[in-house]
DNA sequence: AGAATTTAATGCGAAACGGTATAAAATATG
DNA sequence: CATATTTTATACCGTTTCGCATTAAATTCT
């Protein structure tokens, strides 16, 4: 469904790569501080080929948010998967996030949304925009495996289902902001570990 | 013990008047994507006499976040007057951080630090040893909140204060962030209530 | 009063910025 | 093969950036 050739040149570059790794450039810079010349030297393309395909530095950032919404939105769903105890759930979601907090083991770049589109998203209004529909989605899909969890009996009949999530989603942030702080894995980990503890029950 | 005259012109400004201007746009902004220009014409300095008092902008962003870190410890102590009982003390943190981060009742900025400061502590080290700081202080102060609690039996033995106090603090970074993506004062007073809910204990 | 010293105002200057005009290269169509 | 169309490369444009050099103003010290 994609193989009607375009007449004209063929583009030289995977666009679904270049956007990678534009993503890291504002992942480690923010978007003020990452220039095109930055941008362009990561994905090897000169800057007229980065604007025919993602159009201004705003749009390129905004697909890279939305890219990473998207990917941390799979991973999330991949860690809730409702056959596991709901414990062992949010430690998946913790242990998810701080994956991709952490990179690889060496320096910690925290949360691609929450350490650099916090900082825009007052004055860049469709950043602001991604920025809470990214937290609002996330408390959601918490939010639909602690409701489960009522029913089950994971949780009492008394539990807050939404509060729940969003406080659950709160430890997150949190590792999110520590992590681009510079605290240790282990720190993040046994935060992860207590908050698990909090939210899903000392039992 | 400041009155000896230096000689020379007075400066014709309050700097500390003048700190405050600049965080404020430091605060929307960022730091990267505030201009000299900007901070000039918001404390009604001209560049060079900005230069001359601060430094250059880096020097003059450290003064507004170190500024803040310390207004915010103030803040802090107070809410966690040991008077009163912890859940209190909780509450009022949470209130303190919201009167902050809503910022009169209309426009929420969120936190001056989470809110701008993770963007640059990649790049900046010295940024983010201020953030580090300020994190693990704020953390530290709210733990010596919890042992008195536990040695006065508002909490069970069993409870760990350091990892209570880092989720209590968990929560505050929540709230910073989702103020600043937009959610409404009424969302973030819900999630303050429920979180000191789950960190007090349901008592 | 005059020298010394500090601040304030104007404005410059080199570099970096985002974005684009222009032309060459590579492919499909007729 | 010629033409149309799209991508790539070079180079450039006007603006904004940060920082400072220079000069004027205001105060203290001698």
């Amino acid at each position: 469904m994609k193989d009607e050739k375009k007449r004209g040149r063929p583009r030289g570059f995977d666009a679904k790569a270049a956007l990678g790794k534009a993503r890291d450039v504002f992942w480690d810079k923010g978007f003020s501080a990452a220039s095109l010349d930055n941008l362009s030297a990561a994905t090897n393309l000169n800057r007229p080929s980065l604007y025919g395909a993602f159009g201004d530095k705003e749009a390129l950032y905004l697909d890279a948010l939305e890219g990473y919404r998207q990917d941390g939105m799979g991973v999330l769903t991949e860690a809730l998967d409702p056959s596991l105890p709901l414990r062992d759930n949010i430690a998946r979601v913790y242990a998810g996030a701080l994956a991709i907090y952490l990179h690889g083991e060496t320096a910690a770049r925290g949360c691609f949304l929450i350490g650099t589109a916090t900082a825009e998203a007052i004055q860049h209004e469709r950043v602001r925009e991604v920025l809470g529909r990214s937290l609002t989605d996330f408390d959601g899909e918490i939010e639909k495996r602690m409701r489960l969890a009522v029913e089950r009996g994971e949780l009492p009949d008394s539990a807050d289902p939404q509060m729940l999530a969003r406080l659950a989603s709160a430890v997150m942030h949190s590792l999110a902001v520590r992590a681009r702080a510079g605290d240790s894995r282990e720190t993040l980990e046994a935060i992860a570990r207590s908050g698990v503890e909090l939210i899903c029950g000392r039992s």
